[in-house]
DNA sequence: AACGCGTGGCC
DNA sequence: TGGCCAAGCGT
């Protein structure tokens, strides 16, 4: 038996005993389904996701629902999971299965992956899943195992690095039983070939595993050469009437690119009062800053200033597509970005 | 080909 | 606390 058939024999074996087998995404073939469920989780972990899943099937049970839904229901869904251009493309893409593939999703990693927000790995977990067929991935997970067990030295992010891990999770696949193969590898990357503390003595790789003979598990796989990440400050106004205040949409393209978020104050503005008269016609009967909040990202970090005013008359100005008086009642409906939603919750839970 | 893109958990 | 990362993709 060479090395790659004993790797993927034992991962299998291993899976059988020691493997997640009741996660709400499995024991189903429906496509949709496991689609939902690999989109949710990237660069997401299990825990945060479950709730999150639950609630959008039950709102949007296939894809043809999901399909005919309004961004916004679906935005609104998808508040708090981060990376929204994963609930954009989604609704993207199960438009284009119904008005390209009649309704029907595409059974072939190749055809998969041309849905928008579906990659290489994600397309060729969907079709082991859904359809059995052989094709291999390459998640956060399979680069850690593959790393540890192989001795690939080098941050996997990069190019080099990751061309040459596609290749031996290639030279890795087993001949049949793909679809729990790729499970156990994601399954022994999650529980026990971890970042921080693997549990190498309960390791089926272990025998076999380079970093672990080389003593080089905590150096595999190579961390990520991180740059300071920037400090930005933001004013934002929290423009309020009768119960509602003033939601803006953010351009499609960047930070919460589409959904509603309290309007930026320019930094060019000294008087957010004159601002507010300008931009909106609106005059404000008082006005005062709340206390800021700091939000990090994963590349820059952001103190917020909400700036709050009372105005009146709500329904009578300021309506168009890119705007929207929200009811501090439905907040819990809205498509809005954590720090937003922490803000507004802060004002509605003082009255 | 490196970078932008969210959020919550962990230590 | 702050730094790091988690089932990646699009550009």
């Amino acid at each position: 038996m060479n090395t790659s058939t004993e790797f993927a024999q034992r991962l299998i074996d291993w899976h059988r005993d020691h493997g997640r087998h009741d996660l709400p995404w499995q024991r189903t073939c429906d496509p949709y389904r496991i689609w939902l469920s690999e989109i949710m989780l990237q660069q997401t972990q299990v825990d945060t996701v479950i709730p999150y899943y639950a609630r959008f099937l039950a709102r949007f049970p296939d894809i043809a629902t999901l399909a005919a839904a309004p961004l916004d229901d679906v935005l609104a869904l998808w508040s708090g999971l981060g990376y929204y251009a994963r609930a954009r493309n989604l609704h993207k893409a199960a438009q284009a299965v119904m008005a390209v593939h009649g309704g029907h999703f595409p059974a072939r990693a190749e055809a998969i992956a041309t849905l928008p927000g579906i990659g290489r790995s994600t397309a060729a977990a969907i079709a082991a899943f859904a359809f059995g067929e052989r094709a291999a991935i390459l998640d956060g997970n399979v680069k850690r195992v593959l790393c540890r067990a192989f001795g690939v030295d080098g941050f996997p992010g990069e190019r080099a690095v990751e061309q040459r891990l596609w290749t031996l999770a290639e030279a890795l696949l087993p001949d049949a039983d793909v679809g729990t193969y790729i499970q156990a590898q994601m399954d022994l990357g999650a529980t026990l070939c971890t970042r921080g503390k693997p549990a190498c003595e309960r390791c089926p790789m272990a025998g076999l595993c380079v970093a672990r003979r080389e003593d080089r598990i905590a150096e595999l796989p190579a961390a990520r050469p991180r740059k300071a990440v920037p400090q930005r400050h933001v004013r934002v106004a929290v423009i309020h009437a009768d119960g509602r205040v003033l939601l803006e949409r953010r351009p499609p393209a960047g930070i919460w690119g589409g959904l509603l978020a309290l309007p930026e104050i320019p930094d060019s503005e000294a008087d957010a009062g004159r601002w507010l008269e300008t931009r909106f016609g609106l005059a404000p009967r008082a006005s005062r800053a709340l206390a800021p909040l700091n939000h990090a990202f994963t590349h820059f970090r952001l103190e917020i200033t909400p700036i709050r005013f009372e105005v009146s008359d709500a329904g009578h100005s300021v309506v168009d597509a890119e705007h929207r008086w929200l009811a501090l009642a439905e907040l819990d409906s809205a498509g809005l970005p954590t720090p937003v939603r922490r803000i507004l919750d802060d004002l509605a839970g003082q009255g």
